[in-house]
DNA sequence: TCCGGTATTGACAATCATTATCAATAAGCA
DNA sequence: TGCTTATTGATAATGATTGTCAATACCGGA
């Protein structure tokens, strides 16, 4: 039941390539404005439907920024999840078993059924120490 | 600097006491809905400001829901994370050690300085379990 | 290769939470 | 009691996301 009735199509084709190009987690805004600039004329609709389906088929990760914006991101293959430099977007993802096995052990033991987790890390990478502070002195 | 030119108001008193007397996280919109309910003339966007007041003091915690919007609860003490029931938003506050220093590590291991994180459980508490198979079998 | 049913698209309107605006109000101090 | 100004609240503005729906184009079958 995983494409019964699915088609595939150049937009979709073409979100798949330009979340696979972009560095980092993008959001559909971004993503469309990228994309219009390279001379397509997708519809942003449609942006974010194929972005959503791409989360749903477990090609593409996602996640809430801070400030609430649903950002996107090609997915390598198994589950994890990510350290984000909040200042230039920089994502290094992380396995997290001992953290997995962790959320699901306190899910369970509250009775809790069908858990689900949000774990992401934010810091700021060691490139933009360094900027940040060329920008106090200034 | 604290509250160097802070003032107190009924309102800031009105939005931690009903914060206080909520179960679980609440929204801006529904704690203002209950303040209207309970005959308060308190405007919306008093609301949201009072909880991001709270929230900077750290008298109240706050996440975002899984569509996107702030959730507040009022603020035990330490840092801790939520276990939250996604159909009746029952909160069980959990300790994690364990996971706090984990997610030091991984921080620092890849050079990123004044890490932050966002660990939240969602899952299905077992009253609602219960209420959900009635239902299907309705 | 052509055709027809229908999944998909895209422009636009509609939602919804949140923030900005700004005149009117009231907290706290001399 | 006045004065200064932080705070309020009605409302407009913003911005991301979703709904609508006629037009389009994918794809299996003839």
């Amino acid at each position: 039941m995983t494409d019964s009735k699915r088609r595939n199509t150049w937009q979709k084709d073409a979100v798949r390539h330009a979340l696979g190009e972009a560095v980092g987690f993008v959001g559909a805004q971004q993503l469309h404005q990228v994309l219009r600039n390279h001379g397509s004329t997708i519809g942003l609709a449609t942006v974010y439907r194929a972005l959503a389906d791409l989360a749903a088929i477990g090609d593409a990760d996602s996640l809430q920024s801070q400030d609430g914006e649903l950002l996107y991101r090609a997915c390598t293959n198994s589950h994890h999840h990510h350290l984000i430099c909040r200042d230039c977007g920089l994502t290094v993802e992380i396995e997290a078993e001992r953290v997995e096995s962790w959320a699901d052990e306190v899910a369970k033991a509250a009775g809790f059924e069908n858990p689900t987790h949000t774990i992401d890390i934010f810091g700021t990478c060691s490139a933009c120490q360094g900027r940040n502070i060329a920008r106090e002195l200034a």
